[in-house]
DNA sequence: GCCAACGTTGGC
DNA sequence: GCCAACGTTGGC
């Protein structure tokens, strides 16, 4: 079981939206870097909640892969801002998961704090430049975010 | 709103 | 295949 974390923008779909509906398709992803993370990614996965571009960026909440390898649909919607016509029905370009929601956490983990904590080394995350929306978290740097968040696991 | 960082596009 | 121009991300 491997740990994620996805970055939303909540003006877009917040951690209260993602509550509400339960599970979504996240769909979007036009970044291969990303994208090919999200190839890797197995139900059972957890991945942490990031809301981004916002006032007090940070981790808010967590969830879980119940499907992988689903195709985006919104690379065949013309309507979609992220139709890519390039892709094909045959070989789809963009995968992606559906993920359910599984806690918002009591206190949201900001990145001010998350960069005061862990190095770049350790999280990805908070790496100079770093723009990828999806992107991987060691075990033990995982467990210890769930601790700071005080998130007593099932 | 600014802009650094970085990805993508397209001419050559 | 190089790289300048351009677009996007996302923190501040």
């Amino acid at each position: 079981m491997k740990y994620w974390l996805m970055k939303s923008e909540p003006n877009t779909y917040s951690i209260t939206d993602f509550q509400e509906e339960g599970q979504t398709i996240w769909d979007g992803v036009r970044n291969y870097q990303a994208r090919n993370f999200l190839r890797e990614m197995k139900v059972g996965d957890l991945a942490f909640f990031y809301h981004s571009n916002t006032k007090i960026p940070g981790i808010v909440g967590l969830m879980k892969v119940i499907e992988s390898n689903v195709i985006d649909p919104t690379q065949f919607d013309q309507q979609s801002p992220y139709f890519d016509s390039k892709s094909t029905m045959d070989s789809p370009r963009w995968q992606t998961v559906t993920v359910e929601f599984v806690a918002e956490f009591s206190e949201q983990l900001t990145l001010e704090t998350l960069k005061k904590t862990f190095t770049p080394e350790e999280l990805l995350l908070v790496k100079r430049g770093n723009r990828l929306s999806v992107l991987p978290v060691s075990s033990n740097i995982a467990q210890k975010i769930l601790q700071m968040v005080n998130y007593q696991s099932a």
